[in-house]
DNA sequence: AGTTTATATTAAACATGTTTAACTAATAAA
DNA sequence: TTTATTAGTTAAACATGTTTAATATAAACT
């Protein structure tokens, strides 16, 4: 690696870890670039040109937390239990994620929810790993017979993550909640989806 | 009314029919409030004293059509179509709606979709109306026999929303589906829930 | 009617994300 | 080694949402 390129990826970090300080300790709005420059010892306009935006560098300041926490829950993703434990672990895992700090988790994801995909590499890419994780917990029940085999994995994946956006914005919007209840919500949610809520005549 | 109270709503009127235009001509970035303010013939002070934030703006100047759009929904929802359709009669009511300017709603669901209820009036009489219609869906499905009776209508609605909240983030993520193709997904996502994706024993 | 008070309006200032153009230093070319 | 080029950095300018303080005028009061 080249002097010059060393040199510009120290200021990069530099500039992300007083992001990750700055942004944990003050919240998205109250931390602007310029106090992020003087944390960091560098001009606003360089932290500017290593993160095109402040929306881009909040994405990358966070992305190591949700990764690990991520791979953490694939992980220690308990084996035995039934299904809905095993999905219950993994949303559980990331409202208590998000929970250690529910407004910044909350700048985040309202700024990158509705991107498309190139915009925002990093929490599409947990998205899309997130969704794959889900489809092959389905397919896997499928293989165990306690999935109806005609079931779209796909589609299947796509409705429960629906749902944990459901309860994840419940989350958010609602700081009197618990993890624990939006947990409860989203389990009976996910339960009526498992089971079906309509009458099936056989 | 006053005198004062008068000229007051008329200049208020002058800034949302202003604002309506700009919005929809070049949307939310693009519409500054000096812009607004230009077209309405008043100051951009006077446009924030009338309508404390320009996304609170945003949300008044969608309000009505949103409003329209959801009353004329519930009047022409079909009486004797299945669950499913009725449903999708209404998601995609409200995908046509945000297709006429999906940028636009994009901007005013991700402005508001995370707000606690008090900063958002309009959205969240609207979302509970709308949560509140599902119930009384599902709760006529149990009158006619065709959902189970233990169900949870509330937690229902709350499932039957995620999902089309689900599909709306399609939507807007994917300028490349077209609303019948995003229907067609949340179609199959809530015919899952209705059924359930489980092999139940009896 | 004259005075006081409340309020709608606005000009000017402010804060902050972002852009632009200039500067500096490292690398490549001669 | 000297020169030219490329690329990282930054100061200054800009754009825009919002706040503040001043102004004007309608309503209330005496």
């Amino acid at each position: 690696m080249n002097r010059r390129e060393a040199s510009k990826n120290e200021t990069r970090q530099l500039i992300l870890r007083a992001a990750r300080r700055l942004f944990a300790q003050k919240g998205m709005e109250e931390s602007t670039i310029r106090d992020i420059a003087r944390e960091a010892g560098v001009s606003p306009a360089s932290v500017v040109v290593h993160f095109k935006s402040k929306t881009a560098l909040l994405e990358e300041a966070l992305n190591r937390d949700i990764e690990t926490a991520l791979s953490e829950l694939a992980a220690s993703m308990p084996e035995d239990l039934e299904l809905l434990d095993r999905l219950m672990h993994l949303a559980k895992g990331f409202f208590r994620l998000y929970d250690q700090n529910r407004k910044l988790y909350r700048a985040l994801i309202r700024h990158t929810i509705f991107e498309p995909a190139g915009e925002t590499p990093h929490i599409t890419k947990v998205s899309e790993l997130y969704l794959r994780f889900l489809s092959g917990l389905v397919e896997e029940g499928q293989a165990r017979g306690i999935i109806k085999p005609e079931v779209d994995t796909t589609i299947a994946a796509g409705s429960i993550f629906s749902l944990y956006l459901g309860a994840l914005i419940m989350l958010f919007r609602r700081p009197d909640m618990t993890v624990e209840q939006v947990a409860e919500t989203l389990a009976a949610m996910t339960d009526q989806y498992l089971k079906g809520i309509a009458i099936i005549e056989p």
